[in-house]
RNA sequence: CGGGGUAUAGCGUAGUCCGGUUAGCGCGCCUGCUUUGGGAGCAGGAGGUCGCAGGUUCGAAUCCUGCUACCCCGACCA
């Protein structure tokens, strides 16, 4: 099934769309540039999510949910957010269907057009905001906490597989607080749990930084973001918080009487993380040998393959194979036993692999004689064979390094690609020799920043939190510059 | 949305230029037997409105027109 798929040198973004066909994670609808998240795929999404939504909940979050339907009163009334999505929002005009008068196919009812039109949200901001009018008046209604899991429309161009898709899912968390130190720490707080959640689940280490304003969230006064390495060299936005200042209160006139019975617009945060999170996790990891998953986010952490001649010996093989399963379940791993026997024991192990299945446990009748298993660890591919003794624990352990060396051996690469960069002329060839983070010196103006993105297409990633000021000039202009960003060609 | 390419069985493809038997092959699928420590072997079998809609023709996978989807490159973007 999984033969015949290209390697990344070959041709990087046919390898990436090969692992999410034949890994099972995805495929294209019949409707342009959405796609069907299939069951493997969508196990992997579903740990993400109940990871997040525990990591939001322990800080104070609450979910709830917002409707599709955005009237374009709404939409328009911030200015910046309405230009920033204006070319891309899916509308409704049209609540009915009828039969043509041919008889041979169903039209739109033009007697049923709607008063106003409804835009299919591309982001909740206008909605949340004209909902939270009605629920803050005095700072006692203070902070609100909110987060929805839903699937916004945004209607791309040039759709891939996760990575960009016409509809997709994601949480975005809407806030609502008294002052602007307080909607800051949130946004910062928010920005934290996703650089947590990508590095200690993911295995996936990502830059924390705020955004040039060229690259800022259509209405926030300060985007942050966590930007991530792929392996061909070009970064991918992973999560963003932003820093909505009181633009939204303003737009939709949120106001509340503090405590000193002043009135005043209400200061917010608005977050978000989509299923991009898996296009980025299948490009962190894996090889030329399929999908590498790390054992956090993994469906299946666990497969055990029976290797057999006759019944009876299965039999036997089964009785051991379902301790193992139980013992390590009682830890808390997922395990597959796969004893179908329509499958020969070479086609799963291909199988598995491709799939990214972390840990693969054989058992065959030399392993019943000599009370072994062979082990086999998906990330470097190595296999050993144990004693059977204590082997939940061995597995456990196992998976705990497999995590920490994928994150490892992601940060090698990363610390490998990243170049600082003070020569114009070096800038140009590592980008387009190369790829990966450049830190250069910029002189901080939107023309730089839009010039050098079109000499070279790469674009200001991120501007990193916990840089150190450092005198210098500007990578294109000369100018005196205070800091290093990070220029990157990105997805 | 602009440029280029592709569309034939579940998947990959031959045939298309130059119209003419029953549209061929590999993988997969089904049945049976033999197999099982890295994608098994043999035998038999099923599966096709040739992307969709028109047109030209005695006759269209093949020629013409329109549409749709997908891939690559740009612009846009999480």
């Amino acid at each position: 099934m999984a033969k015949n798929f290209s390697t990344r040198q070959e041709n990087y973004s046919q390898w990436y769309n090969d692992i999410v066909i034949k890994a099972d994670l995805a495929e294209n609808s019949a409707v342009r540039g959405c796609m069907v998240i299939k069951p493997y795929g969508y196990a992997i999404w579903e740990k993400m999510q109940s990871a997040l939504d525990k990591m939001f909940k322990d800080t104070g979050h609450s979910n709830a949910y917002f409707p599709i339907f955005i009237p374009k009163s709404f939409f328009s009334k911030e200015a910046s957010h309405v230009k920033g999505f204006a070319k891309e929002c899916a509308v409704v005009t049209h609540y009915r269907l009828k039969n043509s008068d041919d008889g041979k196919g169903i039209i739109v009812d033009e007697d049923a057009k709607l008063e106003e039109e409804l835009i299919v949200r591309p982001t909740s901001e206008t909605i949340i905001w004209d909902t939270y009018k009605n629920w803050i008046q005095s700072y006692r209604d203070l902070p609100i906490l909110v987060n929805q899991w839903a699937n916004v429309v945004r209607w791309e161009m040039r759709t891939r597989l996760f990575l960009r898709t016409t509809e997709f899912l994601w949480q975005e968390g809407h806030t609502a607080h008294a002052t602007k130190d307080e909607a800051i720490a949130e946004t910062k707080q928010m920005l934290n749990i996703y650089a947590d959640f990508a590095e200690n689940w993911m295995a996936l280490p990502v830059l924390k930084g705020t955004k040039s304003p060229n690259e800022r969230f259509a209405g926030a006064i300060e985007t942050y973001c966590i930007e991530a390495l792929m392996q061909d060299g070009k970064a991918l936005q992973s999560g963003t918080s932003h820093f909505l200042g009181q633009n939204f209160a303003k737009a939709f006139d949120v106001k509340f009487l503090s405590k000193e019975n002043k009135l005043e617009y209400v200061w917010a945060s608005s977050w978000g993380v989509s299923t991009r999170l898996m296009g980025a996790l299948i490009m962190a990891h894996s090889d030329d040998n399929g999908l590498v998953l790390p054992p956090k986010l993994a469906p299946i952490q666990v497969v055990i393959v029976p290797i057999y001649k006759k019944e009876e010996q299965l039999a036997q093989i089964s009785e051991k194979a379902n301790q193992i399963k139980k013992a390590l379940q009682k830890k808390g791993i997922s395990v597959k036993y796969d004893d179908r026997d329509t499958f020969k024991p070479g086609w799963k192990f291909s199988e598995y692999e491709f799939k990214g299945v972390p840990v693969r446990l054989v058992i065959g009748p030399r392993d019943l004689e000599n009370e072994t298993v062979e082990i086999a660890r998906r990330d470097t591919l190595e296999k050993e064979v144990l004693k059977i003794t204590d082997i939940e624990n061995k597995v456990e352990h196992l998976l705990e390094q497999i995590q920490k060396n994928l994150f490892q051996k992601a940060y090698s690469f990363r610390e490998d690609n990243t170049y600082k960069v003070d020569s114009w002329n070096e800038f140009k060839e590592i980008i387009d020799k190369k790829g990966g983070f450049l830190l250069s010196h910029w002189d901080g103006t939107e023309e730089t920043e839009e010039k050098i993105k079109e000499e070279t297409k790469a674009t200001i990633r991120t501007i990193p939190l916990d840089n150190n000021p450092e005198e210098g000039k500007c990578i294109y202009t000369g100018k005196p510059s205070k800091q290093r960003v990070v220029f990157a060609k990105a997805y």
